[in-house]
DNA sequence: ATGTCAAGCGCAGCTTGA
């Protein structure tokens, strides 16, 4: 059975619950993993989610930062959480279909503003999850499984609006490009987004002090579906919903799907 | 470099994070 999958950073579940109703009336994906939920999990609101045909979840949180969650209208069970960093923060959380793949929803620190771990602590907390989570699933290679979510980083060349200028500015610096190329690595994971679409610019997150996002267009792809390779021939249909960028008080970043025939 | 959001705290408007 296919089923369609999009991750999008929310950044806050309740301010936009109805942006999330509105992406699953409107682009009825069967999975949705977000990000920045900014929310302890008893303060999501999953009964609106499930009167709209989500009725199941699975979601780590905190008050203010960070958290993540998973809503799918096919059954789904928690797969676990892993603390990176150990920092007891909600930047991830998995979850199995019955179909038996798994599915990881990942939020990736930002890292702050200077790309330098000697004067920037959140630098270094970046690097090391990445380290982390190489070093994971290096360990533990994943087979039927999907990686997604804000990853923070935008590695390709066309996946920013200028890489000559954004090459000091984090997300787009050698250094993080190359542990993000170590933890796919590590994995074996498969970029479907860039599969699918392996040429031209493509973003999925537009600053909000940009005062005209959308003829600046100084977009980054910041947000990602990866899969195990076992199952990335199975990924097709990627598409990044631009519109959501200029919906009523949206979210900085725009929902990216893709369709596995599994 | 600029700039704009959101949450917490707590009830104004600052701080932190992005």
């Amino acid at each position: 059975m296919p089923f369609t999958l999009a991750t999008w950073n929310i950044n806050s579940v309740r301010l936009r619950a109805e942006l999330v109703l509105k992406l699953l009336r409107e682009e009825a994906p069967d999975i949705l993993c977000l990000q920045e939920c900014k929310s302890p999990v008893d303060m999501i609101p999953f009964d609106l989610f499930a009167q709209a045909g989500y009725g199941y979840w699975a979601a780590r949180g905190q008050k203010g930062y960070n958290g993540v969650a998973i809503l799918s209208r096919l059954p789904l069970a928690d797969a676990g959480h892993i603390d990176w960093c150990t920092k007891g923060d909600a930047r991830h959380v998995a979850a199995r279909l019955e179909n038996g793949v798994i599915i990881h929803n990942c939020y990736i620190p930002a890292g702050g503003d200077v790309p330098d771990r000697t004067v920037n602590e959140k630098f270094g907390h970046k690097l090391d999850y990445l380290t982390e989570l190489r070093d994971h699933f290096g360990a533990n290679r994943p087979e039927k499984s999907i990686l997604v979510g804000d990853l923070n980083i935008a590695p390709r060349e066309d996946d920013v609006w200028s890489h000559k200028q954004l090459l000091k500015v984090v997300s787009h610096t050698p250094i993080e490009v190359a542990h993000l190329a170590d933890a796919q690595e590590s994995g074996a994971w498969v970029d479907i987004t860039r599969a699918d679409i392996p040429e031209g610019q493509l973003y999925s997150w537009w600053s909000y002090r940009a005062r005209d996002w959308d003829a600046a267009d100084k977009g980054r792809r910041l947000d990602h579906i990866w899969a195990s390779r076992d199952i990335s021939a199975a990924g097709h249909g990627s598409r990044i919903l631009r519109d959501a960028r200029g919906w009523t008080q949206p979210s900085d970043h725009a929902p990216v799907f893709a369709t596995f025939d599994l």
